[in-house]
RNA sequence: GGUCUCGUGGUGAAGUUGGAGUUCACGCCGGCCUGUCAAGCCGGAGGUCGCGGGUUCGAGUCCCGUCGGGACCGCCA
């Protein structure tokens, strides 16, 4: 039907005779004899002029054949691609009338409410935002499986219908129909599968897979959310890591033309010392800096004895942060578990302002100026806490204050290593609770501390973090029943617990598991940030909103009595 | 489960102390227009102010509830 793409005309094609289809973008109407037409396909937009006086009206579906020339002089358009070149003689054939739309199918829409988009998403996607999110998207996914084929690793395909476990996010139940009252869960992650891939010598498996989890939704988490998952045997934490990096950094370079620098790397612990925070953004400074030892004697109580002190400094905002804005911020650090702020402005003349400098000696101010490196017109802020409470406090602030909004360079991808064990302890049974899964590999260095300091002890577990978002995640695995043993006991999990829970998965591990290890990070995030979106509902064709409806389709619809019945399903009543 | 926030013609907004569904821009319909380009000029149509109560002589506006959107907390091993 055609012969060019709408937005792929150039002077180089004045003169050829082509013919395209698409839909009409825009007419300007100069009488029966002339109008323009901007016809619009995936690729771009192109001026048709129209002199047959032919009623063609926003959204029309178009096949225009006609011969390229160049515009008059003064007429070019430098606002578009093909602005130096029109379509003339048109002949134009109707495929399709159309109702005018809801809303402009240009970046207009981007203003409009985003459940009409939502709606409308078939009329939102014809939009070039929409268009090159999901063009993005599939670049990313080509890459991704081209780096993963040339490492050799094999695709294998794992069941959308796997048993409920235990453990992990809340899953979503499809009813079984031969066996009422028994039910499916969809996956949360092919952990168990990949694994099984291993001791069945599959040696390096990766899939782009869908995984599902009915938890609430977020700016960056839909229920159903993409995931490139992989592992591989007989393989070090260097090897899982170089593996993965080059899958992201091909998908990278496949969007922006440019491959990034090696992926850098940081401890669990110097994230969490510099920048408070587990995924911490890289693209500005702002660090936290140890303060402690200043205060080590201090006469200021809320100081004193205290195990952390720190502080960020923001440079050139003191002016900013009014009485209301600091009460804000020390509201904040309180619900995170703080028990206090502390904040300071520097003057002009090096002085500092703050209603707790009077508590601090002449020392211990010009101590903490030089440590965090103030001048005047900072704002300055100390949190004195346990370690982690310090931390986290001060790394959220940091990013409240300082972080920029994510269509702002560079890319700053860093891998976090050596994520404890063990996160917390469990309330009910004074146990250690799992930091990443119970199957994760102990630091060899640290298995003496089992007993003695459980939550001191590492694991090969890393996360990948782009600009302050989490990827994805992954670890060594626990290949030998003696190890698992171990960790299962400071688990507090008995054999027979653990034999009950997980027998199915460890079974298999007792017929020769080959040491082993993997990740996956989540494909949605990663196109969200290279395609410079705050949202990946934004790379999503067909997305759910925050109550995970979606408003086109209606789902999620109310189910037939007749489907029930041969389920076995019977529904209460509304909650009143 | 919680906190905050938004809801006004098809779309985006404004709406003051509570005083007539009022206003602006875009879109839509009709007319004019031979070089426009998110065209221009003239005219017109288009409304359950999300929904339900309450206060009031009178509610888009104040109060209560509810539904829907969004951000966040909890949750996401």
């Amino acid at each position: 039907m055609r012969t060019h793409l709408c937005g792929e005309l150039r002077s180089e094609h004045i003169g050829q005779s082509v013919s395209l289809c698409g839909w009409i973008a825009k007419r300007r109407e100069h009488g029966d004899k002339l109008a323009f037409v901007d016809l619009r396909d995936h690729s771009g937009i192109v001026q048709c002029v129209i002199d047959d006086g032919v009623d063609l009206r926003s959204e029309y579906v178009a096949r225009i054949t006609g011969t390229v020339r160049a515009r008059p002089s003064g007429t070019v358009n430098a606002n578009l691609s093909t602005g130096e070149i029109e379509i003339g003689e048109c002949t134009v054939e109707i495929l399709r009338s159309a109702d005018p739309p809801p809303f402009p199918i240009d970046a207009r829409a981007d203003d409009v409410d985003e459940n009409v988009r939502l709606q409308y998403r078939y009329l939102d996607i014809r939009r070039e935002r929409m268009q090159r999110n999901i063009r993005v998207r599939a670049k990313v996914n080509s890459a991704v499986r081209a780096a993963m084929e040339r490492q050799g690793f094999v695709e294998v395909e794992t069941p959308m219908l796997v048993p409920s476990t235990p453990e992990g996010a809340r899953e979503f139940l499809v009813p079984s129909r031969k066996e009422p009252g028994s039910f499916y869960a969809l996956p949360q992650s092919p952990q168990l599968f990949k694994q099984l891939l291993m001791v069945a010598g599959i040696d390096r498996y990766y899939q782009i897979a869908r995984c599902l989890r009915d938890e609430d939704l977020r700016a960056d988490r839909q229920y159903e959310f993409m995931q490139l998952d992989a592992e591989m045997s007989f393989v070090t934490q260097d090897d899982v890591l170089a593996a993965i990096s080059e899958a992201v950094l091909s998908a990278a370079e496949a969007v922006t033309g440019e491959r990034p620098p090696s992926i850098e790397r940081i401890t669990w612990r110097e994230a969490m010392d510099r920048y408070g925070i587990d995924k911490p953004d890289l693209r500005f400074g702002m660090e936290l800096v140890e303060l402690t030892s200043i205060f080590a004697s201090t006469e200021f109580k809320a100081f004193a004895g205290a195990a952390s002190i720190k502080g960020i400094r923001a440079p050139g905002r003191a002016e900013e942060f009014g009485r209301n804005k600091l009460d804000a911020l020390t509201d904040r650090a309180k619900k995170m578990g703080a028990k206090g702020l502390v904040w300071l402005k520097v003057a002009a003349d090096g002085s500092l302002d703050s209603p707790v400098a009077k508590f601090l000696s002449t020392n211990e101010q010009s101590a903490l100026v030089a440590a965090v490196g103030a001048e005047p017109g900072d704002l300055v802020l100390v949190v004195a806490d346990e370690w982690m409470t310090t931390c986290e406090v001060l790394g959220q602030l940091r990013n409240d204050l300082g972080r920029p909004p994510v269509h702002q360079g560079p890319y700053r991808y860093v891998w976090v290593v050596e994520f404890p064990l063990f996160v917390g302890v469990d309330k009910e049974t004074g146990r250690p609770k799992p930091g990443h899964h119970p199957f994760c590999r102990p630091h060899p260095d640290d298995l003496d501390k089992f007993e003695t300091d459980p939550l001191s002890v590492r694991a090969m577990a890393y996360d990948l973090v782009l600009n302050g978002w989490e990827l994805g995640s992954g670890s060594i695995r626990i290949h030998e029943p003696e190890m698992q043993r171990k960790v299962f006991t400071a688990l507090g999990i008995s054999d027979e617990e653990a034999n009950r829970k997980f027998g199915f998965f460890l079974k298999p591990f007792t017929f020769g598991a080959p040491p082993h290890g993997g990740f996956a990070f989540g494909l949605d995030r990663l196109v969200a940030i290279l395609a410079g979106e705050e949202n990946i509902r934004e790379v999503i064709a067909f997305p759910k909103t925050q109550s995970g409806q979606d408003p086109m389709t209606n789902a999620p619809t109310r189910a037939e009595a007749k489907q029930l019945d041969e389920l076995g399903i019977r529904t209460l009543p509304p909650k009143v």
